[in-house]
RNA sequence: GCCGCCGUGGCGGAAUAGGCAGACGCAUGGGACUUAAAAUCCCACGAUAGCGAUAUCGUACCGGUUCAAGUCCGGUCGGCGGCACCA
């Protein structure tokens, strides 16, 4: 038998896809469509990970197997482009970050193209070319018109090591998501997308969508949507209302405290009324100095001021109480001021024993000496609202006696923020913003865009955390658009997710100079059919892509309210070591080291045959060598060919059932029983000893989507045409069933016998078969059979005593 | 703390909808071929007892439902992920 050389092989047939653009998707609107997307990578300067090849091997499989099935797929790839790491790159070496990025770009594709992923390379999107972040900034001014862009100061997360203000999802564990350092607190005036609008549309959406339920879940934990009141306190001495936000208008009667947060702006606002406002400034300085993650991470003890000349009135009661302010209520939710009730929530409870202030019983069923009660019960000490339920009854009661009042109403609040938009970095997209000392914040012209990256010769942050844009003064100063005077250009650049929320959209229609992609195009592809990616990206890039997407069908300018039908996720890979695989760890899998060794067939069948394709699983460097021999026994089917223009007899049957089990399991992501199954049917075959014509070509066929290059190989040998332009193989339900089938029999449940019967035999001679078998009878003997039970074509169990 | 997911051989993992636990692959042991090695092929491979047919136990642990439980229900322990002083 011939060895099979897998290296020349596999790049006869990338050259061939490559030169007949076999893999291009067509613009025949008139055929079904599926478009099945993968996250873009980050062209980074390491070049492909392993997790990559996994990422893409997924939908790789659906997409050919799709394609042979007649549909017209579009599997589209690009470069999310504009990012730190090659701005830092570029700082190092001293070169501009546009070479670097097309130095990484080159190198991702020469790697794609060799593990032979089936993309439409004439559709390649990168998110750093003109007439690519035209658009970006072009969705951006529709934003902008639309009052969905706003500035604001607040204190932001701050990155003293990449210079740059960093989105809440950025800094997560009060590290930077980029270098690792640990943030500060940095007040700043920053750009905003008042993404909080579409805080319900992004949640009712998800009715709508085929998500994993994980992904739906942690989506709807972001969003982080809660139910409650507004309820306004008096402030005994201005008069002033104190709104504070409560999910628990049932516990009113037990407040016996205020808090609020040490921004609250109401202390600025009557510091002169307040005897001890050295103290709360000293307080307010000692927060200020906490990072975010300080604030909220630790466990602590309650810490908190008395403020002495402010006295909040209960509106129900009318009775007094003290205001306090304390670090454990936050500015950025609700009102950032509570109503504290010590006998219903732990943490007003520890603040409470701390502080000696009382604490009331309005529900029963817990005890109060000890801990909070947090359950449900009847009400007590409560007024009108003794004896009731405390869940949708009281609450109901309540706010009806708070409308009454005028001093309280049903609310909703979101846990989700606006999303911090900007970076102070040179290598990204522009925000097409001019302050004009007349006009204020004004747009660039449409017809401007796109808005360029100026050339730089350095492109090293300043030290205050301004963009190094703001150092170019031919950049800066302009001309007003609106009234012609000067005026002074925006130097923040867009963050790093901007390009990746609207990319599935340019694949439709990539070359596109008049619009971001044509209606005709759009209407056609979208929805996304199927997305598979990372669990990472769940909650940043997927609710901010379907927050543009939202956007723009709002104003009518894409067909779907839904950007993606379906989302999945593969698990991660880990190193042999079964860690995370990283440099520091050094368990790092390169994946053309696999493809040198053992072909890009052998990885592509590796990453999908390891495990669950949905759950992590470790590398195993002897495990990848029962891929490949596979393979080389796939291989080694030419050496037993024979003529035949139908399935044999002994294999039929098999490859009816292999046949059905592989089309289904592609479609449920369950790749590594596919294969499984292709195993077990070659060893099938080679205990037969020999394959006709047409179970090769129904082998290859099946194997294609997982395996291209030697199928291709092997079927133009065979049949001198080409498989990938084939179609997808068929199977008969009828012919997956043998004829005869073993059953087991069991007494007491237990495994005595299997028998041969016909398919759908009765019951009863079933039965009689089972009882006649030499074990069975042992087993029942003296004992009296209570029960038959027989599950057809499965199994017969007797029950006796 | 809250929410979600998961615990199966030496290892990765299979097991419609409760119906033979361990498919498929790896590793290991034995054998064949070979001067030898690699490669390949054949056999064995959950545990315990037994020469053996076989028996008993076995899907983290305890209990329940059922003719029948890896699968369903209640509880415990362990691991992973998300959110986290969210009022």
């Amino acid at each position: 038998m011939s060895r099979y050389d897998f290296s020349a092989v596999e790049k006869k047939w990338q050259k061939y896809w490559d030169e007949h653009k076999s893999f291009e998707a067509v613009n025949d609107y008139s055929k079904p469509k599926f478009y099945a997307l993968v996250e873009f990578p980050y062209p980074s300067g390491h070049g492909m990970h392993v997790g990559h090849i996994k990422a893409y091997s997924g939908l790789e499989v659906v997409s050919r197997k799709r394609r042979m099935q007649g549909y017209n797929v579009l599997f589209p790839i690009g470069f999310d482009a504009y990012g730190l790491p090659t701005e830092n790159t570029a700082i190092k070496e001293n070169i501009h970050p546009r070479i670097v990025t097309d130095r990484n770009i080159e190198k991702f594709t020469n790697q794609l193209k060799t593990v032979g992923f089936s993309f439409d390379w004439s559709r390649v999107v990168d998110t750093t070319e003109e007439d690519y972040y035209k658009w970006t900034q072009w969705i951006f001014l529709k934003m902008f018109e639309n009052g969905l862009v706003f500035r604001d100061k607040t204190s932001v997360n701050y990155c003293p090591s990449c210079k740059v203000v960093l989105s809440n999802e950025d800094s997560q564990g009060g590290k930077c998501d980029i270098c690792h350092s640990d943030i500060v607190q940095k007040t700043k005036e920053v750009w905003y997308l008042r993404i909080t609008e579409y805080a319900d549309k992004l949640l009712q959406g998800l009715e709508e969508v085929d998500y994993l339920p994980n992904v739906k879940l942690q989506q709807q934990n972001w969003i982080g949507k809660s139910t409650g009141a507004f309820v306004e306190f008096a402030v005994k001495e201005n008069g002033e209302k104190l709104r504070i936000y409560t999910t628990r208008p049932d516990t009113l009667y037990g407040v016996t405290f205020m808090v609020m947060a040490p921004e609250h702006p109401m202390i600025e606002k009557y510091r002169d009324g307040i005897a001890n406002i050295a103290e709360l400034d000293a307080y307010k300085a000692e927060c200020a100095k906490k990072s975010e993650f300080e604030r909220t991470q630790l466990v602590k003890d309650k810490t908190g001021v008395r403020i002495d000349g402010l006295t909040a009135v209960n509106p129900i009661t009318g009775k007094e109480i003290p205001i306090y302010i304390s670090d454990y209520v936050m500015m950025g939710y609700g009102t950032g001021a509570i109503m504290a009730v010590p006998a219903h929530d732990q943490r007003d409870y520890e603040f409470a024993k701390k502080f000696g202030i009382d604490i009331i019983e309005v529900i029963k069923g817990g005890d109060i000496s000890v801990e909070a009660y947090t359950g449900d019960g009847e009400m007590v000490n409560s007024g009108e609202l003794d004896g009731i339920s405390n869940k949708k009854e009281a609450i109901e009661k309540m706010l009806g006696l708070l409308a009454a009042k005028g001093c309280g109403e049903k609310g909703v609040q979101y846990k989700m923020k606006d999303w911090a938009f900007n970076r102070q970095r040179y290598w990204g997209e522009p925000i097409p913003i001019v302050h004009c000392p007349h006009c204020g914040m004004v747009a660039v012209p449409y017809e401007e865009l796109p808005l360029r990256l100026p050339k730089v010769e350095n492109f090293e942050p300043g030290t205050d955390g301004e963009s190094p844009l703001a150092k170019i003064d031919e950049y800066v100063n302009c001309k007003c658009p609106k009234c012609g005077c000067d005026a002074k250009r925006e130097t923040d650049t867009m963050p790093q997710w901007a390009g990746s929320s609207w990319y599935f959209l340019r694949y439709c229609d990539p070359n596109n100079d008049s619009e971001f992609a044509s209606q005709e195009a759009l209407k056609y592809w979208m929805p996304v059919d199927w997305y598979n990616g990372g669990m990472e990206h769940v909650t940043r890039h997927m609710i901010y892509s379907r927050f543009w997407h939202k956007f723009l069908y709002d104003l009518g300018l894409v067909p779907t309210s839904e950007p993606y039908a379906k989302r999945t996720a593969q698990g991660l890979i880990l190193g042999p070591d079964g860690e995370k695989m990283s440099k520091s760890r050094g368990n790092v899998i390169d994946p053309n080291d696999v493809v040198d060794e053992y072909g890009a067939d052998v990885l592509r069948l590796y990453v999908l045959f390891m495990g669950d394709y949905e759950k992590a699983a470790p590398w195993s460097e002897s495990s990848i060598k029962g891929c490949k021999r596979f393979l080389d026994r796939v291989w080694g089917l030419r050496d037993m060919l024979v003529d035949g223009d139908e399935y044999s007899d002994e294999l039929r049957s098999q490859f009816h059932k292999t046949i059905k089990k592989v089309t289904e399991d592609i479609e449920a992501m369950k790749f590594n029983t596919a294969i499984a199954a292709m195993m077990t049917l070659i060893n099938d075959i080679y205990s037969v000893g020999r394959i006709n014509k047409a179970e090769l070509g129904a082998f290859c066929t099946m194997l294609n989507p997982f395996a291209p290059h030697i199928t291709e190989e092997m079927y133009s040998e065979t049949f001198g045409s080409i498989l990938s332009e084939q179609s997808w193989i068929t199977y008969d339900e009828a012919l997956c069933k043998d004829e005869t089938i073993e059953i087991v029999v069991q007494v007491n449940g237990k495994l005595k016998a299997k028998l041969n019967i016909a398919v759908d035999a009765d019951k009863d001679s079933v039965i009689a078969m089972a009882l006649d078998d030499e074990k069975v009878r042992e087993s029942v003997e003296g004992k009296n059979i209570v029960k038959q039970i027989y599950v057809p074509n499965k199994l017969v169990n007797i029950v006796a005593k």
